[in-house]
DNA sequence: CCATATTGTGTAATCGTTTTCAGGAATGAA
DNA sequence: TTCATTCCTGAAAACGATTACACAATATGG
């Protein structure tokens, strides 16, 4: 019983309709080693006529390589993973690669597990955004494989390791200086959790930003925790419930920043009028939203292109052992949300 | 050499250490067949010690079957399609089973050899959301394949298929009554190409709520061609300028929402006051942007859910020959954007 | 107690490739 | 002509599982 996949012939019947044995098939096809020209032609010929393609789970069996690799993202209706997501696919694409996509939902559990299955699945390698990096489960399930890894917008502390990271601080720097500026002297801000990196590279990149502008954040001004809308709408409650709120606000999170805006909606506040806000992540909703929200961006597609091309590159080049990490800069982009403040 | 994967064992080590075959160990692993208990129980203890699991790709040679399902969607970017990718991780995660994903752009050519591409990875099924459903390379590349497909929010015309499709008409005519109970008569509409069947389906289910409510459009109300921002930009535009422009507007395609939205921004006209707007899927842009706007919901990741669900019942019933279209109704998320006419 | 089912197990073929090894043909040098 | 290279090619051994088949051991029935 044949499989009708491509044409669902095998190595053998290319082999002895071109009256040549399977090795030298597949040497016509790893265009290795020297053939005969004119048995290569003979070979390429039949090839083309019947539509072979070579089995690929044959071939990884005998190579132990896939060709695939594996992305996990903590979750693919967040925007933000979506859109790194395409970058990934973009560069596998144009490398004959495959992307094994899976998610681990906000569960340190799932994301050991996800790395086992992919492991299982013997991709070729993998890139990690993942939901928390200090999980010793975790750790102890990534000493399992030797395939390389590059992690994205994450690290594991005291390891040497390849990532493509944000460099908060780029953009983190202008808003501060663009809301002082603007005579802003109280900035609030609303952060995820500190077990991520970017939890706390953002918290960093603020409290660095606003002593280099000679501010001094009151605590009660910061508040972190969660990535979540919900935690962001709760905390943006709170911080303006203080008998004198700030009067600009940093959402360091595009789900945190939604949570911002319907907090602001449901007390009935107006943007930029009672609150400056700037936001992280140029999603559709602060692009496109009334009014357009102040952002600090960054290229989230160019982010994931760059991790695949990363891993490839590892992948293919076996005997490259340093690591990189690679800081993708962030830039303000301004737009309504921000008003001046009159002394 | 051994693969540092999982143990890195093999069934043959396994075998020998429980001095037994390999067809036992295998029996054991595939609870099959009639092994004795106490036999069982010694490879099951060896298999835990070692921590051993079989090798997918050699279990995939073969078996034919590498547990792997292929979803290729238009987009990633777009949340409508990341939101169904969501769905579909979910349910293939619960069985056993990864995802392949890969996009086709908005080009057709794409979707052909995406297609191949994951034929000639042997995935056990396919979802598939591509650009176009009508290109005939499609069509010969997909007769190619015997495992099945599922169509998600399209389908080949003439031939029987499986498929989940959206029933637009239900939130269609909601949102055609609401807006004529706020008294509009006049309502333009802007959707998709119809090339593609949600581009179809949606203009149909436009066409008969209005003459359901007694309306009949003008043709320069309508405007369909592209699910891209831009046209929904322009169109937007083309409508508005009329010399009696509608009162209210459909805009039949997320991207087409942004677009419309932007339009009415560079005009400086605002919503519900110079122009009530429905607009299709529920994104965080229309959730939370402001004012909110009324939709015509579905659940997307439901959706994906049920593609997968439906996918892995044919996959793992060979023998299940009827197809099944499986209809998801659209309901109407009333909001802010929509303001009633005074006669 | 013998013939016959039933159970449990191992041997070996198989899935479709790549690659090692060895050997034959062709080439070049002396 | 002879010998050493170099080039080309094929046979066969992997890769790591599943499974058809054979056969021994045990159970069943008269």
């Amino acid at each position: 019983m044949r499989m009708s996949v491509g044409s669902g012939a095998t190595i053998k019947e290319i082999a002895s309709r071109a009256r040549v044995s399977v090795a030298t098939v597949s040497r016509v096809l790893n265009d290795s080693a020297n053939v005969r020209p004119a048995v290569r032609d003979r070979v390429l010929a039949i090839v083309d006529e019947v539509g072979y393609e070579p089995d690929p789970i044959a071939r990884s069996l005998r190579t132990q390589s896939t060709r695939t690799v594996g992305f996990i993202v903590r979750d693919l209706v967040d925007t933000v993973f979506s859109t790194m997501a395409q970058g990934v696919d973009t560069v596998l694409r144009q490398h004959d690669y495959s992307l094994l996509l899976t998610t681990s939902g906000h569960d340190p559990e799932r994301d050991a597990s996800q790395i086992a299955t992919l492991r299982n699945r013997r991709v070729d390698g993998f890139i990690l955004a993942i939901s928390d990096e200090s999980n010793p489960t975790l750790i102890s399930e990534l000493r399992k494989t030797t395939r390389p890894i590059v992690w994205l917008d994450r690290s594991i502390e005291g390891t040497a390791t390849d990532a493509v990271l944000t460099d908060y601080l780029t953009g983190m720097r202008d808003a501060i200086g663009y809301l002082t500026s603007l005579g802003h002297r109280r900035i609030g801000y609303i952060g995820g959790s500190l077990s991520i990196r970017p939890g706390r590279d953002r918290l960093q990149a603020f409290t660095r930003s606003m002593s280099e502008a000679g501010l001094e954040p009151r605590a009660s001004d910061i508040q972190v925790g969660s990535f979540l809308q919900d935690f962001g709408a709760e905390r943006c409650g709170q911080i303006l419930d203080q008998v004198d709120p700030p009067t600009a606000m940093i959402a360091a999170g595009n789900q945190i920043g939604v949570g911002v805006l319907t907090a602001l909606r449901d007390r009935g506040l107006r943007i930029p009028d009672d609150l400056s806000l700037i936001c992280l992540d140029d999603v559709d909703l602060f692009r496109h939203g009334n009014p357009p929200v102040t952002v600090i961006s960054r290229p989230l597609e160019r982010i994931g292109e760059r991790a695949a091309t990363r891993l490839l590159e590892k992948i293919e080049n076996v005997d490259q052992i340093e690591h990189q990490q690679i800081f993708i800069p962030t830039t303000l982009v301004i737009r309504d949300s921000c008003r001046a403040i009159v002394a």
